[in-house]
DNA sequence: CTCGGCATGTAATCCGTTACATGATTCT
DNA sequence: AGAATCATGTAACGGATTACATGCCGAG
């Protein structure tokens, strides 16, 4: 998955993003996977602990003791600087085709932290961006429709629910866009 | 991933479907993944060359020499019977929950395929199945949505966009079923 | 006869899954 | 003390990715 040794799984990044504002422990943050069910990610314990332990390795998180409630005390983890600048610079990413063709679940996990980057311009960058390669997008898939009208019916079918799909998070996008627009205007 | 056994990847299933009626080789499969993007799949072939081998290894396919074309001569995968058996029982799956909210890439792969199923019912099945879990999914979400009034903004925006996508995805296969019942009838 | 492109395969690495094991605190 | 519960891990394993290596044919 890792193209340059700087990438970081989308576990990771969003371990980064749920303890960025709350620090929190590897329980709690996995109660959030399993709860929330947020993204399709499993939060199993043997993901979500060796994940803990390469962020902090690379310094990116500090975890410090806590106890307080019953049971096993547990370790708080909280983000470092270098930290804070790998999730923002995560943030501030524009939107590829193969994020939005490849990786829309992990897209919409960026998106959902949106509000803690550093400049509320990030929401617009990233709308706008996000919905020039969705049209992209849309159209590709179109073009690939009408390339395959001798195809099985179901295959076709199926490629209509992608292109359908697309369309409702294109429309998605735009009306979100509009409103945070408003919200930040009548601030 | 596997949970029995009996288990096969994702990816073993998309190549069963693809050889079911057409004999392909390796590298023809590989292009049809590249060329289509098919529900993302990568087509590399650290993946596919494997894969086949996993396959024949238990019996589902078989391979024989092709020459004929330029090039280094290729090896034709078929079917075999234990290997539509696996196909079928595949198709003829209910649709579950996890389907739906988990891995609804692979659960579209299996509807491309339903063409291929023994019977026509199967399709409906599925597609009954399948709405029945994207509305209980669909309510789901949306008490969800309700239970986190108070999280962050984009994080509720992003619960939208799923719960939109769950909606489109309903409607698809509703308008779907009445399509191919059409088609059933008039045949 | 070797060069380039078609086609198959391998090796190293990494992450996630499942299942299990362990530690520490409180309640009875 | 022992059970229950909270919380953190570990071990074995499998599959996907990337990058590289190999084999075989036809064209010049």
């Amino acid at each position: 998955m890792r193209k340059k040794s700087t990438e970081r799984t989308t576990l990771e990044y969003a371990l980064l993003g749920l303890i960025c504002e709350v620090p929190r422990s590897g329980y709690e943050l996995r109660k959030v996977f399993v709860e929330t069910a947020m993204a399709g990610y499993s939060g199993s314990p043997g993901a979500i602990y060796p994940a803990l332990r390469r962020l902090e390795a690379g310094g990116l998180v500090a975890g410090r003791a806590r106890h307080g409630g019953p049971g096993r005390p547990g370790r708080e983890f909280r983000l470092t600087p270098a930290g804070e600048a790998v999730l923002q610079a995560w943030l501030a990413r524009p939107v590829t085709r193969d994020d939005v063709a490849l990786r829309l679940d992990a897209l919409m996990l960026r998106f959902a932290f949106l509000g803690f980057a550093d400049s509320p311009v990030r929401s617009q960058e990233f709308l706008e961006s996000m919905e020039a390669e969705l049209e992209g997008f849309h159209t590709e898939l179109e073009d690939q429709l009408e390339t395959i009208r001798s195809a099985p019916v179901h295959a076709r079918l199926a490629l209509e629910a992608g292109i359908s799909s697309i369309a409702d998070r294109l429309r998605w996008a735009r009306t979100v866009r509009a409103r945070l627009n408003d919200l930040g205007e009548e601030k």
